[in-house]
DNA sequence: TGTACATCAGTGAACGCGCGTTCACTGATGTAC
DNA sequence: TGTACATCAGTGAACGCGCGTTCACTGATGTAC
């Protein structure tokens, strides 16, 4: 929907907010230095205030675009579950507490790899935090029958961020996957739409 | 359990932990300055290396103090909420996700408070937050029936955890609470023992 | 088609600051006789 | 009871390092005529 030309500058700057997306779920909000995203996207730190009034803007960007990012992952896994004729819940249950998802954080969902450290960060970072929430239980309810209440879209939000959170601080092995497991289950039980399809 | 004389060296060794445990809580790994923990004890940042071979290792002592008193903060809860026939699991769900804990992080529990910057910790940090978050399981399952399934405590506790982050990312605000409350509800409905008084 | 000039995007040195860590030193507490 | 000495707990200056930010400058791209 943004097919302008892109000047070059546009698309430098593409490339480091894209980057600092990634390194953010990876290694944090101090994951993010100004000199190291530059570095990465292969230019020089100096150029940097050219883009950006300062660093927290660049997180606030960040933040937004791996929201972004990790909604079209969702939206794609979903896509190939229903040409299997998985429900969207399902799909959205499996790829967020996959196993995949346990190990790689940098291309995962940034609430899960960030929300922690959200209430120590500055005004503007907090409030793209609040809207990646909100996003992400947008999401959650998108795939839940119609007539569900309000309340459960927030409850499995809840659920798929502290359990993916909790797996991964067990770590990336046998006790985080057989923790991620149990909530998988639990969550499809309880609450994968009933009707053949899902919504 | 350990009433030995306590030398003042001990003492204000304590105090240096005590003093990490709620800072950390409250700011986080990187909140955690040595200058600035030496100075709230009343102490200059030198005397430091006396007490602790490194920021790290007072990282981890801190950690599992925060767990400590977070447990204990628990316990009373649920032992106030017996006198008034509370079950224990319904004190704790109220305990946990209460409006005090959405808004005072610094004596809460430190899973919630840490949980997604654990994996960029060290290696011994790492290890003590995975403890943390078996702990906090176990404190769960103490409340269930003796005949759930083992899986539940570890859903239950991934559903507390999520909770509390998601509301506080959300501010502690009329949002936050909302979110806590939905989620209590929930417990409540989908967990409570049916036994008079739990196990 | 070519020349002159302006703008653009990025360079790289420098600044100030905070942090973890080290270390020689000091004053207070405890012990020996 | 008093004196001399050793140990203990903490002091404060200094170090090296990384970080966010600023800024004068440069080479490349685009525009005017």
């Amino acid at each position: 929907m943004d097919q302008a030309p892109a000047t070059r500058k546009q698309q430098t700057h593409e490339r480091i907010v894209d980057t600092a997306a990634r390194v953010l779920r990876d290694g944090g909000f101090q994951g993010v230095g100004v000199a190291d995203i530059m570095k990465r996207v292969g230019l020089t730190h100096g150029g940097f205030y050219a883009h950006f009034p300062s660093r927290d803007a660049l997180l606030v960007e960040a933040l937004e675009r791996a929201g972004q990012d990790s909604r079209a992952r969702l939206l794609r896994s979903m896509e190939a579950g229903q040409k299997k004729s998985v429900s969207r819940f399902r799909a959205l249950v499996e790829s967020y507490l996959s196993d995949r998802h346990l190990g790689s954080a940098e291309s995962g969902c940034p609430v899960a790899a960030l929300a922690s450290e959200m209430p120590r960060q500055s005004d503007a970072v907090r409030a793209a935090g609040a809207v990646r929430v909100q996003s992400l239980g947008a999401a959650v309810a998108a795939t839940l029958d119609a007539d569900a209440p309000a309340e459960t879209a927030a409850i499995v939000a809840s659920q798929l961020v502290g359990a993916l959170q909790l797996a991964r601080a067990l770590g990336d092995n046998a006790k985080g996957r057989r923790h991620l497991a149990a909530v998988r289950t639990f969550l499809l039980e309880q609450f994968e739409p009933r009707l053949p399809k899902g919504r």
